[in-house]
DNA sequence: TTGCGATATGTTTTCCAAACCATAACTGGC
DNA sequence: GCCAGTTATGGTTTGGAAAACATATCGCAA
């Protein structure tokens, strides 16, 4: 790919959506989305960032209250316990997402390497 | 100008960089920064976002010793009792940034566009 | 029918950033 | 020599979000 450009340091660019009533998009909801997709459940993602479940499940809720269509679907029971995966919607946002934020960083990158460079101690090119 | 097209809503994109140390900077500093820059006063600026004194200034103390030259110079004492000012590197890590912002916002806007379409209350176009 | 692993949800506790309060120091002007 | 208005700091309080803890439910498989 063509972040040869960019690799860039520690910094970080995050950025958060946030929609005219309460609700909002940011970095820890695409992440759990992205390893519930990968895992396939609520609980192991949660696991992985170690977040607790209740927190995870509650994240989720919110989502999927938000959107005309759940971005998670989920079931319970079954040979292994339940589990839990994206919607076509869920995808949709992710993918949507990540691509906004590697836009962002690209468009960007020229002011945030500005910026950076006139930081007292800057940070080593890791 | 060319916001025509982005008439948006209250639809909002925040930014905040991170470095690779504790410091970063997002929307509240850069607002504090242009406060300052308008009315020429830390306690002032604080007022009209009715931010304490305290908190505004330990931003400008943060910011202050994130950058090798202050963003902000302040004096004590004289006729108006004092006074703060962005300097040289205030100014242009604050234009930097809500240049940023801008670029961002415009670069985004279709994706964004795309994913508040699907929320269930469409916030009206204000 | 028991057990397992996950979803689903309520209750309590903890913790920390932000708010609040209080005080000192500076300096030009009156 | 005070006064006004601001910068500069220290201490305490607290609101609210996150963590921690506790259950209940589901459904397949053995």
């Amino acid at each position: 790919m063509t972040d040869d450009a960019i690799h860039d340091t520690e910094t970080r660019l995050r950025l958060r959506i946030y929609f005219g009533d309460g609700a909002m998009l940011g970095p820890g909801k695409a992440d759990l989305l992205e390893r519930i997709r990968d895992t396939g459940s609520i609980a192991a993602a949660g696991r992985t960032m170690s977040m607790s479940y209740k927190r995870a499940w509650s994240l989720v809720e919110e989502m999927n209250k938000a959107f005309r269509e759940p971005l998670v679907d989920s079931t319970r029971g079954g040979a292994k316990g339940g589990g839990a995966h994206l919607t076509e919607a869920g995808e949709t946002v992710l993918s949507n997402y990540r691509k906004l934020e590697e836009i962002t960083a690209e468009a960007g990158a020229a002011r945030i390497g500005l910026i950076r460079s006139m930081l007292r101690d800057i940070p080593e090119g890791k």
